[in-house]
Order: structure tokens, then sequence, then C-alpha cells
DNA sequence: TTGTACGCGTTATCAC
DNA sequence: GTGATAACGCGTACAA
């Protein structure tokens, strides 16, 4: 904040008014005449006045912003679900502040701390951990949690996801049609849950084929985006050749690793089919379109702020599921 | 905020020490006791405090938070620089807050005084309107700002940018360079400034080949995204046919003008060459990979973080120009 | 070293 | 319909 702050006592004075008639023009027009609403607001036009929210919320503790705590702000998948929080949040006149924690705990309690210190009117998240550790106490103090792509047992929080496991399903069943007995899955920490859920779904599918579990090659991956999957595949190719299909817990890192395919000579679709998660944009019209689980990204971040929004501390908490659909596309073609 | 938010006086009660203490140990732990200090810092860990930042805000006058505002959050181009800002704010401790304009003038404003009303240290924006009409107040009321891409001639705002002339320049050039004396530009409103700036570059390089203003052919994209740059090209093609040269105003619009073309049956790189700007990540392993005019991402968000937070009041402005780097791939095949 | 009192900008309550 | 004033939670002199 900057020394020559205007305030609403400057206004007051500019206008003639006292400070109490001022705060009224601003939050209860009707009560105020005609006449010196106008001229309290040529006074506010005039100086510039921004209310300070710091004060407000002080005094009034209704809070005007809602945090949202991403995995990667770099993901489109993201980016379009904080598209869809924003325009829930746009209809009560909420603010949206963002942070992304690039899977990074420290850096996703940090964000959980500022948005509190903030003031928000409540924290939608993806969490990078499972446990809930770091949610437990902001819950207990009653601020409102809703969160994306996970949900805690034993913590009373709404949230909003897709079935991971009936998704992976579709995508290795999709895999093993193509004539696949062994399937890689380029995975993450599995305390994400989402990485979890989506290696279980994909086992699920296997065993449905009688397949056992050594049928599923897992290659850890470092971060959850198309450098880390380029490693992963990096390090992958350098023990193994020929025929291999691969079901990438994101699209993201399915963009890696089919770079790093390309790049080691010979990628073909068909020798190397491909499937991601997400379905973001760009996957479909890469040189190979890569097949992918959509979700549906929008609706996630509307419905999760619409969550938020409506429900408040007390209230049973609600768990949405939508259904993901697999996308088919080029990297995966028959035999 | 909730209703049973714990505060300074609730720590203090259950550390039986005075809110002064409690309050100095948060501040200045130099000045109080060992013994205490712990006693202290138990309570807080117990209880879960965390300092409003409103208040605290509004006592000490010292903004812990930096606001940004982007043109299009969907934009890799931007997340990158946001990344780079938010790497350099953690060196002091600030946190990034962040809207996206959608180059729309309302966001902006809207962010502009949300922004303000939070009260951070400063404002680090890409601005749709290069007038700096909404900027003005603000400047001389003494908030701090950087500009992103623009400057404004009679504003005294530091601005960091790469020479958009000179890159566009060097694009044109190089299709001039495959034998074409007709370029297409694929172009937002010239109210934002880079877009005018990429169009006089693009001019200045068919003038350097003698070539006359009718060389160039305006396309104006009403959203400066993949959607936008489809539709242009949609356009473009219900009435022309045959080769044309393109240089789009940035990467997520070529990438829209490549998909048009695709679409439309019979695209090729050697007819169709397309440069595009900004040299975002996926450009690179489309199914024809896109020359781009490549722009140092990271670097232009770190270098105007550093300008906000080292510049103060009255000291004088600072200009930063980068220069961009044309880098070729085989969507400009030669003929 | 610790405790107390005041002020930051706003809103809400109550007289006028 | 308007004006004065207390209170929100915290930081900081200054007094103890």
């Amino acid at each position: 904040m900057q020394s020559n702050r205007v305030t609403i006592v400057d206004v007051a004075r500019e206008a003639h008014v006292s400070v109490g008639t001022a705060s009224n023009v601003l939050n209860r027009p009707q009560v105020v005449a005609e006449s010196t609403r106008r001229k309290v607001e040529r006074a506010i036009d005039k100086l510039g006045f921004v209310p300070s929210r710091a004060a407000r919320l002080l005094r009034s503790g209704n809070p005007t912003c809602v945090g949202a705590i991403l995995l990667d702000i770099r993901n489109p998948f993201y980016t379009d679900v904080a598209r869809g929080i924003e325009e829930r949040l746009g209809q009560d006149t909420y603010s949206l502040l963002i942070g992304s924690s690039d899977s990074v705990r420290e850096r996703e309690s940090r964000y959980l701390k500022l948005f509190e210190a903030q003031g928000v009117a409540g924290i939608i998240a993806a969490t990078v951990d499972g446990s809930g550790k770091p949610y437990r106490q902001l819950i207990e103090r009653g601020l409102n949690v809703v969160l994306l792509e996970s949900s805690f047992e034993d913590l009373p929080v709404s949230s909003v996801r897709v079935n991971n496991t009936a998704g992976a399903q579709a995508a290795v069943r999709h895999l093993v049609e193509l004539g696949f007995d062994q399937v890689v899955m380029l995975n993450g920490p599995h305390r994400i849950r989402q990485c979890a859920e989506r290696l279980a779904g994909a086992r699920q599918a296997l065993a449905d084929h009688g397949l056992g579990p050594d049928s599923l090659t897992e290659v850890q991956v470092d971060q959850l985006n198309s450098m880390g999957g380029e490693q992963a595949a990096r390090r992958w190719l350098e023990n193994n050749r020929g025929p291999a299909a691969f079901f990438c817990v994101n699209d993201m890192v399915a963009i890696g690793l089919q770079r790093a395919l390309t790049y080691s000579g010979g990628y073909s679709p068909v020798c190397n089919p491909i499937v991601g998660f997400d379905d973001i944009g760009v996957v479909a019209d890469r040189a190979v379109p890569i097949t992918s689980v959509r979700q549906p990204t929008y609706e996630l971040g509307h419905r999760a702020a619409d969550l938020l929004l409506t429900t408040h501390a007390g209230q049973p908490t609600e768990h949405v599921t939508f259904v993901p659909e697999l996308v088919i596309r080029a990297s995966t073609l028959p035999r």
C-alpha cells in the first residue's frame, strides 16, 4: 500500500459529508438521498477511491476472494478448471486467487497459509498429499474447502472429480484390445491421489483380461509435466526396446513420452500405442494425435466453486463424480 | 473469514502471556526470552494460528502480495512469464496474485481495482489498452506498476518487453527470402501494443525488400488464442486459395491457423509457410513444427518482478528490451 | 523482558 | 437522512 492511499475519510471531506454517509453510499445506497449520493460518487471518481479490502474484511468479516491451489499452472487442464471456477465465482462477485504447488508439499502449504491469512471465503485445492495432513486443522477451524481430484476419508470435505479408476480402466482395456498383454505406465508418486487411482484402474483392466500384476510396469515420473515424461521415457528406453503399450497418468507426461520416442528414432503408433489422461486441447493436433481420457474440465471447476459457495459449515459434505470418456486418436492404431 | 478465527489474543491466553509478547515472538523474536518464545510457539502450533494479513496490512502498511494481469492465462507464454515473476518474488517472500484479462478491457480494470483493494505492493500488467487510461490515476496515487510487452509514453512506468519490431521484421524477412512477395498477417486489435508493433515490423521488412504496403494483407483475429486464429483463417480461406505466406501475431493464433489449413485439406508448409511469435513449447512438436520468434519468457517475468521490487516511487523509470530470436522449423520450408 | 494503549480504514449502531 | 463513534485483529511505542 502506498503512502498516499485515498481513504473514505478523504472522500467524505471532499464531498462535505460524514464518513458514515460516504460508507452508506457504498454499501446501502437506498438509505441515502439522491443528491448527497451523487456528490459522494463524484468525489469517489475524482479521487479514484478504491475501498481497502483489508479494512473491510477486518470490520465486516465478509471475504470477497476464493483461493485455488493447482498442481501445475502450466498444465492447460488446470487453467481450464480455473476458468470454470472463476466463471462461477463471478456470479457471486467473488474473485479468484491462484497458486500453483508444482506438486511440492511445501509450496502447497505455503499457499494454504497465504490464502487463510488473506481471509479467503474458502479454498479449492488439488492436493499433493493424499493424507490431508495440512488440511485437518484448517477444516477444524471452519475454513471452507473443496477438493479437486481427491478426497479424504476421515475429513468432512466436499470433493469434485472424475472416476479415475473407470477412466484408467477404459484406457488400458483399449490397449489390451489392440493386442498388448504388457502395459508400461508412466506414473507420478502415489501420494497424489489421482496417480494411485489411475494405477488401480489400469491394474483392474489387466485383471479383467486375466493378466497378472507383472503385466504392468510402472515407470516413475518426477514431475507431472512433459519434461518429467520425457526424462522418465528416456530412462526406460535405455533398457528396453521393441513394441510396448503406454498409459500415461496425464497428457503432459504423454507429450513428453511421445517426444522421447520420436527423438529416439522409429516411433510408430502401431508398435508404441500411447493413451494419456485429461484430453487437453493440444493432444488433438500433434504430429500423432494422442488418445486420451477426457475430463469435463470446465464443469469440474464450475461445480467445485458452486459447492464451495453453497455448502456451509455444518452441512453435510458432497462428493461429485463425473464420468470420463475415452477419446480414441491416431496414437493407438490397430495393428 | 470463519466465525471461530484464532486470533493473537487466543494465542496469548493459551501461552499465559500478553498480546504484545505474542506479537513480538512473531515479529522480533530476538527481544523475547527463549523459554517464553517456545511457550508461545507451542500455543501457535496447537491452535493453528495464522496472523490475519488484513489486520497486519492495515496496521503496518507492508503488503506481501504482488498482482499480475495477463492477457490470457491459457497461453503458455503468460504462464511461463508468471513463473518467472513468482520465482523472483519468492526471494523477497512476496506472493503472486494472478488475473487473466482475456484481452477484455473491463476484466483488466476489474483486476486492477481488485489488486489495489487487496493492497498489493505493485502490479505487473500486460495491458489491452495502449492508451494507459486505467493506469493513470493508479500511478498518480503512487502504486507501483511495471508493464509487460508495452509502455506508455506519457506515464512514468517501467516496462519489460522484447523488441517486437525487430522480431516481426526477422519473421517476415524470412518469408520473403523463401520467395513470397505477399504476406498474410493474422493480427489482433492495434490497441494492444504488441499487435501494432509487430505489424509495423512486418511492414518494415517488406519495405526493406522494395515491397509496397499492399503486399501485406491483415486478417483480424477476435481472440488471441487458437480458436481466434482458426476462425480468422476459416474466414480468409473462404475467399482465397493457393500459395500464401502467413505471419501470426502469436503462436496460439498460428496453431489455430495451422488447424484450419489442415482441415481445409492439402496443407503444405511449402505453399503455406507459417511464422508465429513467442516460441511456446508446444509449437516445436506439432505435426508440422512451427517457425517462431522466441521470447526469453522466464527472464521477462523475472526482470519485471525485479524492477517492481527494486524501483521505488520517485526513482526514474527503466525500460528493459530483450532481443528476440527467430527459430526456424518445418513450417517454413524452402521451395 | 513484558504488558498496555493506540491507530490503521472500514462498517454498523445509535443518536440527532 | 445524516453524523459521531465503537469495534474488527494486529503491530508498536512506551511505560512498568
